[in-house]
DNA sequence: ATGCACTCCTGAACGC
DNA sequence: TGCGTTCAGGAGTGCA
């Protein structure tokens, strides 16, 4: 899926188009999800104001007027797109609005919407026990240091626990390994302070820059206006298997492994 | 509590 | 060209 910087390029895309607009109608095309639609999505929304527009972790928060919050996670392979030119038979969700529509399209339907009063937004399911905002102050060394203590799981594991740092998926949990000099399979427990400060900071430059890039496409990543994102190509690892590390330079390769079923691309001579 | 394998679904890439 | 296999940015569930 869209990992944070994809997430957040798509609510930078969306507000200008629809903060403070009307939903007219929303049409439901689909109602099988990654979970059922909830038809109270077409009747809540038809004729309410999006107040605000907010990224939690992956989740794009369009907050209603009238209390209500629509969750949106973009699974997989969801996008949001703007007025797009053609249609596909992935287009599962139509918000029409005055100026046109926002539609939510998804070959693979992983992705998922939930409705819930703002004011219990804490509350919900999805939200309830998710872990900090990895871009937020409350993020640093000690934070870390107090969060692995017991963790002897493989620090690449833990990154992608959304209930302890939320919005890091596959892509940019390798590449913040890679720059702070961190094995994957290393035990969260046994990273020292300094190593985790370090790691703070390659997670905040990483995500930062990816934002700036407009994200990264793989596949299925677009902009809202649905322009690529372009920050894969300044991946220093992921997706890099036997091909020369860019720091050492020293005719190491880049090895894959696989870690909970998904592949961590690192540098033997670089990662320790 | 923790870790894992499995699952949902489609499409692209690859090998034969 | 066509078919079958494998893999992919996520995350909930059930089991050991």
């Amino acid at each position: 899926m869209p990992e944070l910087p994809e997430v957040e390029t798509v609510c930078r895309g969306l507000r200008p188009h629809l903060l403070n607009q009307k939903f007219l109608s929303v049409q439901l095309n689909r109602a099988n999800l990654r979970f059922p639609l909830s038809k109270d999505i077409s009747t809540v929304l038809t004729g309410r104001k999006v107040r605000a527009i907010e990224r939690r972790a992956k989740f794009i928060q369009l907050h209603l007027e009238g209390d209500y919050t629509l969750l949106i996670h973009l699974g997989m392979s969801g996008q949001l797109l703007v007025n797009p030119k053609v249609t596909s038979p992935h287009d599962h969700v139509i918000f029409n609005i005055k100026d046109g529509r926002i539609v939510y399209r998804d070959p693979r339907r992983f992705g998922f919407m939930d409705l819930c009063a703002t004011v219990k937004l804490n509350q919900n399911k999805y939200l309830s026990n998710i872990g900090i905002e990895p871009l937020s102050d409350a993020l640093t060394g000690s934070y870390l240091l107090k969060l692995f203590k017991n963790k002897k799981s493989p620090i690449k594991n833990l990154l992608l626990n959304q209930q302890l740092i939320a919005g890091l998926g596959n892509i940019y949990a390798c590449e913040a390994l890679f720059e702070a000099g961190i094995h994957p399979t290393r035990a969260g427990r046994d990273i020292p302070i300094e190593l985790l400060e370090q790691l703070v900071a390659t997670i905040q430059s990483v995500l930062k820059e990816a934002i700036k890039a407009g994200g990264s496409s793989l596949r299925d990543h677009r902009q809202t206006d649905g322009s690529l994102g372009y920050f894969q190509h300044n991946f220093r690892v992921y997706g890099r298997e036997g091909q020369v590390c860019f720091r050492c330079r020293e005719g190491v390769l880049i090895q894959k492994l696989t870690q909970g079923g998904r592949s961590s691309f690192f540098c033997p001579q670089c990662q320790k």
